[in-house]
DNA sequence: TTATTAAAAGACCAAATGGTCTTTTTGTAT
DNA sequence: ATACAAAAAGACCATTTGGTCTTTTAATAA
């Protein structure tokens, strides 16, 4: 669906604040390791995303990546938006000559609510909200869930 | 969405059904200046598409590209499958790490019923519906048009 | 049967994406 | 102050994708 890129800093940035919420900091090693991705091109993802603002980082012993809890949460969107541009989510779906709105290419009915199922779901989570996710799901007792 | 020869490929297939229905078959020059695609790359794709049987073509003068009314239509599955793999279809939608239904990743239920409509969406469409829709659009009188 | 037309084949090139590695800088702990 | 640890910077390489062009093959019309 997306690009390596995209899904690596995805994935890298739902861990880091994963750890985050357990108060660590994860470094490049430990990050590419554990969202499985090469250690140096992830290393380099993460330096873009700090240059981006999404991210700060340390330098030096007991360094490494984490989110200001002051800035606002990360929607998804934003993110991928950042990387690959809006192809994803805005323009016909299927790229049929001179489709719009006004004059819809044969797909586009069926596909415009589709795109905005999508829309929707990249606008409402962000990093933040789905590492909390998985933090809970961890810390649920199995006889708790559902 | 989905890659330039992807794109290329639907708009042209879609185009020379549109064309066949009024028993002509374009050549790729003409097929390329009307989906808005490079001659050339558009050619290749076209040839790609014959040697997959996707498609006939006749050569010389006179010649161009048509389908085969005794085969079976081409759902939309099918041809992007067979040009880039069944990634945007399957997978989990986000690529966390070891996402399944089994054991979820934290956007797997939003995403789920959105590949579901997608998938809906690429089996039941075929090139030659969408050829047909572009057709009775055009050639519905206005004062008819809903 | 020849000239012409159009697809097939395939060599070649360009840009974007994905990935590796070395060196430099900066921060921290001792 | 110094050693060390870790990110930053950036050069470099590989693969995939997108695209161009020339030559060959095959069909048709004259």
């Amino acid at each position: 669906m997306f690009n390596k890129e995209t899904e690596y800093a995805l994935r890298g940035l739902v861990y880091i604040s994963l750890q985050n919420i357990q108060d660590k900091r994860p470094g490049t090693a430990e990050v590419a390791k554990e969202i499985d991705a090469p250690h140096f091109y992830t290393a380099k993802i993460l330096q873009r995303l700090v240059r981006a603002g999404f991210l700060e980082s340390i330098k030096g012993k007991g360094g490494g990546f984490y989110f200001d809890p002051d800035k606002p949460e990360i929607p998804l969107v934003r993110l991928i938006s950042s990387i690959e541009g809006d192809r994803s989510f805005s323009g016909c779906g299927f790229g049929l000559k001179h489709c719009s709105e006004s004059n819809p290419c044969p797909v586009h009915e069926k596909y415009a609510p589709i795109r905005e199922a999508i829309n929707k779901m990249v606008s409402e989570e962000t990093v933040q909200s789905l590492a909390l996710k998985v933090y809970n799901k961890k810390h649920t007792p199995e006889k708790i869930k559902k």
